[in-house]
DNA sequence: GACGGCATGGGACAGTTGTCTTAGGATACA
DNA sequence: TGTATCCTAAGACAACTGTCCCATGCCGTC
């Protein structure tokens, strides 16, 4: 039956990503932080979500006088990057230019966008030309 | 309750692939070709699966003389769309240009979609270049 | 006109997601 | 010390996913 490899669900994102912008969180303030976003949850529910990460490894928590403290244990670069991965390889035949090129289709970028775009291009190129400048590619 | 929205969950991304692919196809046909691309699903599984995708009317099925034939009834247009979509508001803020920085930084492209996306970029910029100035940075 | 194939329809079943209820322990303030 | 609070643990439950089995029906062939 192979389990299948964890995954982070919608909802989960929405929780890990309160404890991506504060570091981290009790339940109950990564609930109140979710209302003020609008997201009308039941106490219940984020723990619940909480939870379900925690068993996943994407966070960790260490209880306090009070209440379970919860950390990521993931960066929001490495959910973005799997993601990515995965849309690229199931809609796009592994090919991230193709992703591109159709996000740049589908939604013009505003100006300043667009020059960072270039600039990044620039560079890539720049580095490419002759190849081995040496890229260090690696940016997770 | 309020039904989620329909998806398209993953397994079920590989059966209509065939079908945007060859355009349509009965149950056979489509289990034949799968199997050809490594997957070893039986019968009664892209069966139940194009007859998910049928109630969530991505496909669309009319009966030969000997069995239905399938046809998808959405475009790979679509799906990408949404799925960019979706996973632009999760993970960058609702900003596209995010995400093409991030794919770019992530994975440098070979040369040729370089260009491609530089001519793209080229394109546009003259279309926009003396923009007005309204962007409309509606991000809620 | 019985048999072997392939097709459909229906259901099964475990794992995942979305959301919440409830019971029970610790805290805290009157 | 009693009561209001807040916390965790446990689990409920429906919908969705991933995968398949089986009963039953149509069709062509011997």
């Amino acid at each position: 039956m192979a389990k299948r490899p964890p995954t982070i669900p919608d909802s989960e994102l929405d929780v890990i990503k309160v404890l991506w912008d504060r570091g981290q969180g009790t339940v109950r303030e990564i609930l109140e932080t979710l209302k003020a976003a609008g997201r009308l949850w039941s106490y219940a529910t984020v723990a619940t979500l909480l939870d379900r990460l925690e068993t996943k490894g994407m966070v960790t928590s260490d209880r306090s006088d009070l209440a379970f403290i919860y950390r990521p244990a993931v960066t929001e670069q490495e959910i973005r990057q799997k993601r990515e991965g995965s849309m690229v390889e199931k809609l796009y035949q592994g090919e991230p230019g193709l992703l591109v090129l159709h996000l740049l289709k589908a939604h013009p970028l505003d100006p300043k966008q667009a020059n960072q775009v270039r600039a990044l291009l620039e560079e890539m190129s720049k580095g490419t030309e002759k190849p081995r400048g040496g890229e260090a590619p690696k940016l997770s």
